[in-house]
DNA sequence: CCTTGCTTTTGGAACGATCCAAATTTACCT
DNA sequence: AGGTAAATTTGGATCGTTCCAAAAGCAAGG
C-alpha cells in the first residue's frame, strides 16, 4: 500500500547552513522570518536558499512542532456538482489560511468511509470536514477519527449513539423550512394534491424535508395521499424509473416537492415519457439550485443553498475551532432561499 | 499561515513499547507485519496497540524512510462537473493504492496556481496530477514543482519553453478528432454554414478543437465565414451573452460546433431568446457529455470523454511512473466518442 | 559444557526541521 | 579601557518513526 517512491535527494536546511557558513538554527530563523536575525545574514541566507533551490519540508517541521497543516475533507459523493462546488469553496479558504486539503471520497459507502478516515488520520490532519455516507454510525465514526481531532459535520446527521459525538460542530441546511417554503408555494399556486418525491427515508436530510412538507400540508388542511411519498435514490436515473409510482393511485397528484434538483430533473424526464409537460401539466420543485436548474426546460423552481459559500463557511468554522479547541460546540443552520421559476405552474385544468 | 493547532498528546510507538515491555524497534516491526517477530510477542503488541488506541504517524515514517504517501491533484476548475468526476476517479484509485490525495484548485488563475503548487510541494507529494490553468507557462510550472517530482499533465498543453518539461507524462483528449467527428456529422445532416462557437483561442484544447473543425470543413469544401469562429468564456453565462455574434453577418449559420457542453447549453438559451428553437431551427453539438447533456431540451449531441474513467486512468499513469521513475515519458491520447442526440437536426427550411 | 547456527530482540543513530538555554558579538555608557 | 545591556548566533536535544549492526536467547550436536 502506497509508499513506493524514493524521492531524489533534496536540499535541506543543513545544506543551506553549510553553504553560507551559519548554523542550522539561524537558517531556520530566516525561514520563519524571525526579527532576531541580522539584516545582512538574512540576505546571505536568502540568496543561498534561492541558489540551491530549497523547498521547505513542512512534514519535518510539523513533526517537531507537533502541529498539523492539513485538513481532511471527506465527502459522500464528490461527483455530485453540489459537493464539487462545496469542495471548491473549502479548498479556497483553507488554501488562503495556509492549510492543504486532504481529499477523501466515500461514494456513499460506510466501509469505504471507515477506510478513508483511517488512512487520512495517519496523516494527522488538524481537523476534519465530513459529509457522512448514508447510514454512518456515530460510534464507528468516533472510533475512526478518535476523540482529539476536531470534526465539522456537514449536511447530514449520523445515526447511533450520537451522544458520543455531541461535541462535534455541525453545519446543516435548513431542510425543513426549505421544503415547507416549496410546499407552501405550490399550495399558493392552487395545488391540492401534492406529493413528496424522491430521496431515501434513511437519510436525515430526507426526513427533515419530508417533515417540512408534511408541516405545510397539515397547516393548509390538505391530506397526504397513501402514495404521496415516493422513495427513490437521489439521482436522475432512479427518479425517471420510479415516476410511475406517483400515478399508481386513483387521484394522481398535480404537483410534487422533489427531494433535490437531480430528482426533479429526472422526474421531468419521466413526466415527458408519460406525455405530461412539466411546468404546464404538472408542477414541481427541486432543492439545491444546481447549475442546470436554471437552464432546464422548464427552468426549475428550487431552493438555493449556494454550495460554494457553504464550503467557505465550513472551512471558516473548522479554522475557528482550531483557534479555540475547547469552546463549546457550534451548531449552524443555513437558511435556504426559494427561487421561483417556471416549473412551479398553477394546476392545469385540461 | 496555517499551523495553529497543537495536537492533543498522541499515543506513540514508544508508549506501546513501554506498555508491553519490548523495544520500539520490535513494535515497529509488528506494525509493518514483519515475519521476524515471534508469534507470541506479536500478539501481545497488537493487543497493546488496540488497548491504547494507537494511530500510525505516517509523516514521521515518511521522514525517516524518505518516501511519500501523497499525490497532489491540481485542477483549474474543481466546480466544473467534468473535473469533479475526474477528481472522484483519481481519488478512488489513489485511495486503493494507499495514497492520499492533496487537493488544489486554481480557479483558472496562474498566480493562484503558483501559490497552490508551492504550498503543495512543501508537503512533499510523490507525484502531481496537473490540469493547468489557462496561460500557464512551462518555465514557471517547472520552477514551482522542481525537476524531481513526477508530473502528469492532464487535459491541456502549457505554453512557453515546453522543452523544459518535455519529460512529463501527458494525458489528453483527442480534441481534434472529436471536433472533426462532430463537424462531419453536421455536414452529413446537410448543413453548409457551420460555425465554431465558444472557447478561448488561448487554450490548447480550443485550438485543437478548432483545428478538427477546420479540417472537416475544408475536406468538405465548405467555407469558414468571417464570423465563423466566435470566442466566449467556456461557461454557460458568457455563451448566452455572445450568442448574437453568431448572427452578426449577412449569411447566418444554421449549425454550430460548440467548444463544450456548457457553452452549447448556454447557446441553446441564447437561441431561445432570439426565438429560435435549438434542435429544429438550429443544430448544435457539445463536447464532454456532462450529465445534463442527456436531459437538456433538446438532448445534446456531444462527445463522450467519460471523465471518471479519465481520472482513474490518470491515477494509474502516475502510479506507474512512480514504479519506474526513469522510463521514457508517456503521451496518452484518449479517443472520444460521438453521441448523436436530438440537438443535431438537419437544416430547417422555413 | 561449549560450539554452532538459528530465531528474535534491541540500542542508538538517522530523517529534516524547531526549541531552548547558553555563548558570542556588537553597541553604548561612564 | 572596562563593564553592562542588547542584539545575534549557536550546539545539542527532540519530535515519532525506521534502519542497521550487533546482542541475546534458544535448540541441537559434539
Amino acid at each position: 500500500m502506497g509508499n513506493t517512491s524514493p524521492v531524489g535527494r533534496k536540499v535541506t536546511l543543513s545544506d543551506i547552513a553549510a553553504g553560507c557558513d551559519v548554523s542550522r538554527a539561524t537558517v531556520s530563523l530566516v525561514l520563519r522570518g524571525s526579527p532576531l536575525v541580522n539584516k545582512h545574514t538574512r540576505a546571505r541566507v536568502e540568496e543561498e536558499l534561492r541558489r540551491q533551490g530549497y523547498v521547505y519540508n513542512r512534514a519535518a517541521a510539523n513533526l517537531r512542532r507537533r502541529t498539523s497543516s492539513s485538513i481532511a475533507l471527506v465527502l459522500n459523493d464528490l461527483a455530485n456538482p453540489f459537493f464539487a462546488e462545496f469542495a471548491a469553496g473549502v479548498d479556497e479558504i483553507l488554501g488562503n489560511a495556509g492549510y492543504v486539503t486532504l481529499l477523501g471520497s466515500t461514494s456513499e459507502s460506510t466501509e469505504r468511509e471507515q477506510a478513508v478516515l483511517g488512512s487520512l488520520m495517519e496523516h494527522g490532519p488538524a481537523g476534519i470536514i465530513l459529509s457522512p455516507a448514508e447510514g454512518s454510525d456515530a460510534a464507528q465514526l468516533l472510533a475512526a477519527v478518535g476523540a482529539t481531532t476536531p470534526v465539522l459535520l456537514f449536511n447530514r446527521e449520523v445515526s447511533g449513539n450520537t451522544a458520543a459525538c455531541a461535541h462535534w460542530d455541525r453545519l446543516t441546511l435548513d431542510n425543513q423550512r426549505g421544503a415547507r417554503l416549496a410546499t407552501e408555494h405550490l399550495i399558493g399556486q392552487g395545488h391540492q394534491r401534492i406529493a413528496f418525491y424522491g430521496g431515501h427515508g434513511g437519510s436525515s436530510s430526507c426526513r427533515q424535508r419530508r417533515a417540512g412538507y408534511t408541516e405545510a400540508m397539515q397547516a393548509a388542511g390538505l391530506p397526504i395521499e397513501p402514495n404521496g411519498m415516493v422513495e427513490c435514490l437521489p439521482n436522475r436515473l432512479d427518479a425517471v424509473a420510479q415516476c410511475e409510482q406517483l400515478f399508481a393511485g386513483n387521484a394522481a397528484p398535480t404537483a410534487a416537492v422533489c427531494y433535490n434538483d437531480a430528482v426533479a430533473l429526472g422526474l421531468m424526464l419521466g413526466l415527458h415519457q408519460r406525455g405530461l409537460q412539466p411546468g404546464r401539466d404538472f408542477a414541481l420543485t427541486g432543492f439545491d439550485d444546481i447549475a442546470e436548474a436554471a437552464v432546464s426546460a422548464p427552468p426549475l423552481t428550487t431552493l438555493a443553498v449556494t454550495p460554494r459559500a457553504r464550503g467557505r463557511q465550513a472551512a471558516e468554522l473548522i479554522l475557528q475551532r482550531l483557534q479555540e479547541p475547547s469552546s463549546s460546540s457550534r451548531q449552524t443552520i443555513v437558511p435556504v432561499q426559494l427561487l421561483v421559476r417556471a416549473s412551479s405552474c398553477p394546476p392545469h385544468h385540461a
